[in-house]
DNA sequence: GGCCAAACTGAATCGCAAT
DNA sequence: GATTGCGATTCAGTTTGGC
């Protein structure tokens, strides 16, 4: 039964009425709507919950790319609501069944995009849950804006929550830290998009599922906020990632997974999962965010503002600096590496070495302004 | 940081009662509640509005009592709801005037932490405004967190909206990517925070606002979504980001604050702030702003003339030119458009960049024959 | 097998003016 | 208001295929 049919045909509601209630069952998938399921389970039984639910995202008609391809869009039945208020309505009853079952000193991990995580976020405040956090990940591949009509959407949201503000939940403060070269790990999280070899494909070579979350980003989040041996529940299971990763780090998962398709193929996969490798390992390691910096950051930190005389080291050519980063010099305008190469009749110039500005009589290369705005950061 | 626990009963509203309407003061200060001032301001008279609101005791008047001892949980849960219901509904009633008094094409900015941010992005989305981005401020220097309890919170969160789904809202595509090293600009934008001189002081040398915003974070706003000349309205002024970046970038701007300390200090500021000129504030123009040339143009003018002969950049299709400035190609014939499209096999197709003809031995696209017609206008 | 170029792909709320 | 047609628009990474 899709979500879909569920919003337009009101059932008796199972709620919280347990029907049938059953021990916890260990390492294993239930198939079945998330909120009967966990209905079923008893109280205060895991230790944490990971939920990547629909996002409800509303997309229109096809997209297609600049050289011609169509987007292959989530365009799932389980990811349309018929409002605002319906897609509410069902987070809060799964959220309800998450609070009863999940024990006192355990935490709800929940992700979205802004279609959905503001609807999230403030359920779970009503619902009492308490945020410990919100988690940026940064993609460091996101599709691009094809129209260019916004900014590149590129990251998702993670709420992480206690059950209230004095509850004594699970943060390993020092593998954190060990994780993020023996610095703080912070809020935001620059991670690839799951593709290539881990990203799981049907007998068709297409994807799988939609939405397959990276194995680093549960990585992560089990590796911080579990224990060895803790149970760890995933009510949208889907291909299975939060087992996988949970099996590797030794930690015991349930899942609860309505397609029966999602629930072979997860089962597949986490039955072929084997413990972590060093290889796999220096997959899971952060790839650092890389210390590029636009040159359009200098003109709007004002180290380099907009109406500054740039000149090349022999004082041949000249050019002034523009509001949004760009240079103009006679009829040429635009970054400053194709101004550079358009004056010399270069093929590429390095702008950050060809272009100087007037420090005191002497020169100085703008790569030094960007140094000194690297270091003071 | 709790909320929750900063609650007093409800007040009587205001509400949407115009008192005195006036007409929009530019450039100016409204010393005074920001939900009052905005209910005497018009209708639909600003382009953009940019709000910092309140997520502490401090600014939100009467719905909040000056954080006092704890409070005891029995009566926490009753505080809790009752905290947040009174956020949600000063969050609301300024919400209500801000649409108002936006124009329908014009967008709203907000920016918060986890502990509002998800209360106000519901909120928006209930008074309809339509969600474009969500912007994620990557502090470069964040504030650690010194417990070693969570992760450092080391982000804030932007919400850019427009008033509905079909509003044609202001961005510009190109000075966003001129600013971004001829990147498309993605979601996440790391700055630093605002501090050294940059960061206004009292005459006792500390810190004049605990919440001061740096100037790039608002450069980079009002450069990608308003236009010069258009009107920004602050409601929260602060010390008055908003108003410097607006003049500096040749906007107008009307900020509300409620305190005189903070009035004074923000006019002080703006007052010594110089604008930029002309040549730049120039922004990388983008293409769709550019008045059309149509392809039959540069046929009549000889720059292209009938029967040339018109490739793709790969050679794999060819097509010649009519006196009309339609094109053929085997069964095909049509506008430069079309022609492409169906040789293509594709949905649509830019004529301007795929067709190309020959220039010694290499291939010119015949946009580069549109550019030279109009610069010679 | 190795190398290089071309093709393909990812949670996407993705135009607008003239008729 | 609906339809038509011009014509603007992509980044990082993986896979495939040719040589």
């Amino acid at each position: 039964m899709n979500l879909l049919a569920r919003v337009a045909e009101p059932q008796p509601r199972v709620r919280t009425r347990k029907v049938e209630p059953r021990s916890l069952p260990l390492d294993t998938i239930l198939n079945g709507d998330c909120i009967a399921e966990m209905a079923r389970l008893p109280d205060k039984c895991v230790d944490m919950i990971f939920a990547d639910p629909p996002y409800n995202l509303q997309l229109g008609g096809d997209l297609f790319r600049p050289e011609g391809g169509r987007v292959d869009a989530v365009d799932d039945d389980w990811d349309k609501f018929d409002s605002l208020t319906a897609y509410d309505d069902f987070t809060r009853e799964w959220l309800e069944q998450a609070r009863r079952i999940l024990k006192d000193d355990g935490t709800i991990w929940v992700i979205g995009s802004y279609h959905n995580i503001y609807r999230v976020g403030t359920l779970l405040q009503d619902a009492e849950f308490w945020i410990l956090n919100d988690i940026v990940w940064r993609k460091s591949n996101p599709m691009p804006n094809f129209r260019g009509t916004r900014f590149t959407n590129a990251h998702e949201t993670l709420l992480w929550c206690a059950k209230d503000e004095k509850a004594r939940y699970t943060f390993n403060y020092r593998a954190m830290k060990a994780l993020n070269d023996d610095l703080q790990m912070r809020s935001d999280w620059v991670l690839p998009i799951c593709s290539g070899a881990e990203r799981v494909k049907g007998d068709d070579g297409l994807k799988a599922h939609p939405t397959q979350k990276p194995e680093a980003l549960l990585y992560r989040i089990l590796l911080a906020c579990t224990k060895p041996g803790d149970v760890v529940l995933d009510p949208f299971f889907g291909t299975g990632t939060t087992g996988a990763v949970a099996r590797r780090l030794g930690r015991h998962w349930v899942g609860i997974e309505r397609d029966r398709g999602y629930v072979k193929v997860a089962r597949d996969r986490i039955g072929s999962t084997l413990p972590l490798d060093e290889s796999a390992m220096a997959t899971m390691a952060d790839k650092r965010a890389a210390p590029r910096v636009a040159f359009g950051l200098l003109v709007e930190s004002g180290m380099c503002p907009p109406g500054t005389r740039l000149v090349d080291a022999k004082r041949r050519f000249s050019a002034s600096v523009r509001a949004d980063g760009s240079v103009e010099s006679g009829a040429h305008s635009g970054s400053i590496h194709k101004v550079g190469a358009a004056l010399q009749g270069a093929p590429s110039c390095n702008g950050w070495t060809f272009w100087h500005v007037e420090d005191g009589k002497a020169l100085q290369p703008i790569d030094a302004l960007r140094q000194q705005h690297l270091s003071a950061l």
